[in-house]
RNA sequence: GGCGUGGUGGCCGAGUGGUCAGGCUGAGGUCUGCAAAACCUCCUACACCGGUUCAAUUCCGGUCCGCGCCUCCA
């Protein structure tokens, strides 16, 4: 029996027992990627962190509807794009194809839907129409629209900010004296020389959409105007959350959100990843480094999404090690031969850890908690292992249920698990040292040894013969 | 200034009003010709000061320190 699926929700700072719009259907939007450049390991941390979520619903029976946006005209994509002076279409295509490289090597399962903002401009001119219709937005003199948040009594309810209490000064910038509020944001933009050849055609002149209308214009879209899940980083909680609410129920007049989840940032060595402190990693990074997709998903999943992770090359090492353990220990359970030994314990045992393991999950995706069910688990069985009381069907159980956890997790390719191809020349080596061993001239098995750890392997012997790694 | 969030053993990182996290590292051991792998044992922490309580790392108050947002940064 597995447990209520249970999330930390940022509207209303309570863990609420997940209840969808429909039954068995989880509808849920996350805040994509600004594809101005390649996506760093903080972003992905936040990518990862949807992913398991996505996956955790599945893993509760959930049919997943997804959407994740791609931010393809702002101030960032339109500014480089012409320092490159290319297109903004040909820019911002090379990054979308690395987003999703990357997407890839992560095993970051791929939503239903990716819609890019360039593809939506007459949704989100339909939606301001209504918001301007409807009282909610005025045209300023810089002939930009804007929403008034004023006529939202309940903005900042998400982020829980009291506009009249801000620091004032702040936000003070050269356009400002268009709007009637300062905190009021731009639902659309009227074109400038910045902007280029970059613009649309709208019922207010030319222009281009403000980036919170599209999230809401796109959700709409594919959710529906009220959905389950709405996720993104914590940095985007406000103002483009909060905006998002404000503009999409105006606009509806219906609660647009039920669940809020929020992603903590990543920091690298314990300070905040930039540019100039030499600390800045993308994927590729780190792949050129020598970790693989699994070994930085494993890092990423480290700690509890709500919690800040502190990303550290130590581990990098740390989960490479780890990995390679698991890694081991499914190719030693492959390797089982039938036997007649008594594995009676062993439904019971994983019984309780794939119930252990939901309880985890279900309880706001506590990742530590499930990491602890695996690693106990592992340890059990590997004593089982030791003392020859696992057979071939009970070995088949245990894999079985790790590749359940993987489907959550995807951390390990359970069944790519095999050995390395064995060249001739190694295995020939081995042979000769066994029979050196059998003879007990221990002195040539050792200087085999010594050769094969030259040419990049090692061998383990076991009462079954020997076996030969690469190192 | 406002709002928010956090300080756990050498490191990473869960959690709880009263026997357990877990992982990594380190030490010792079993096994092994030697090794590797696996397993066992140990290293018993909860920023500081008060308070509540039979009992606080866990609840309350205060102090110090870190971090985030209030600037279209995941």
């Amino acid at each position: 029996m597995k447990s209520k699926l249970k999330f930390f929700n940022t509207l209303g700072r309570n863990l609420d027992e997940f209840q969808p719009v429909s039954d068995g259907e989880a509808r849920m939007y996350t805040c994509g990627p600004t594809v101005y450049n390649y996506a760093h390991i903080g972003n992905f941390r936040a990518y990862v962190f949807e992913d398991l979520l996505r996956r955790t619903l599945k893993y509760f029976g959930y049919k997943v509807t997804q959407v994740m946006n791609l931010t393809d005209v702002d101030d960032k994509t339109i500014r480089d794009s012409r320092k490159k002076s290319m297109s903004l279409n040909d820019f911002t295509a090379i990054y979308k194809k690395a987003f999703f490289d990357d997407l890839k090597a992560l095993k970051i399962d791929p939503a239903e839907y990716y819609p890019a903002a360039t593809d939506h401009i007459p949704e989100m001119i339909e939606l301001v129409k209504v918001l301007l219709e409807k009282g909610f937005a005025y045209q300023a003199e810089d002939r930009s629209i804007y929403f008034s948040i004023a006529k939202f009594p309940e903005y900042g309810k998400l982020a829980r900010i009291d506009m009249e209490n801000q620091r004032a000064g702040v936000r003070i910038k050269t356009d400002e004296y268009a709007k009637d509020s300062v905190a009021d944001f731009a639902l659309w933009k009227a074109w400038d020389e910045n902007d280029g050849d970059v613009w649309w055609d709208s019922p207010w002149g030319k222009g281009r959409p403000g980036w919170h209308i599209e999230c809401s214009a796109m959700s709409m879209k594919y959710l529906g105007k009220t959905f389950d899940i709405h996720t993104g980083g914590i940095d985007n909680m406000f103002p483009h959350h909060e905006d998002e609410i404000a503009q999409s129920e105006s606009a509806n007049g219906c609660r647009y959100v039920n669940y809020w989840l929020h992603c903590d940032h990543l920091i690298v060595n314990g300070e905040k990843m930039s540019k100039s402190a030499g600390n800045f990693f993308t994927l590729r990074d780190l792949l050129e480094k020598g970790f693989n997709g699994n070994e930085v998903r494993w890092v990423l999943l480290g700690a509890h999404y709500r919690k800040k992770l502190n990303f550290t090359f130590d581990a990098c090492d740390q989960a490479k090690m780890q990995l390679r353990r698991f890694g081991e220990f499914f190719l030693r359970l492959k390797e089982i031969k039938e036997g007649d030994c008594v594995c009676s314990t062993v439904p019971d045992l994983l019984a309780k850890a794939e119930q252990e393991f939901a309880d985890a999950m279900a309880d706001d995706l506590n990742v530590s908690e499930a990491f602890a069910v695996m690693f106990q688990l592992q340890r059990d069985i590997n004593k089982m292992m030791d003392n020859d009381e696992l057979n071939q069907a009970g070995a088949a159980a245990v894999l079985e249920v790790f590749r359940k956890f993987d489907a959550v997790l995807a951390i390990f390719d359970v069944d790519a698990a095999k050995e390395e191809a064995v060249p001739e020349e190694v295995l020939t080596l081995a042979a000769r040292r066994q029979d050196a061993r059998k003879n007990k001239d221990f002195a040539t098995a050792d200087t085999i040894r010594n050769q094969l750890k030259i040419l990049g392997w090692v061998v383990e012997d076991s009462s079954e013969g020997f076996r030969c790694k690469k190192i």
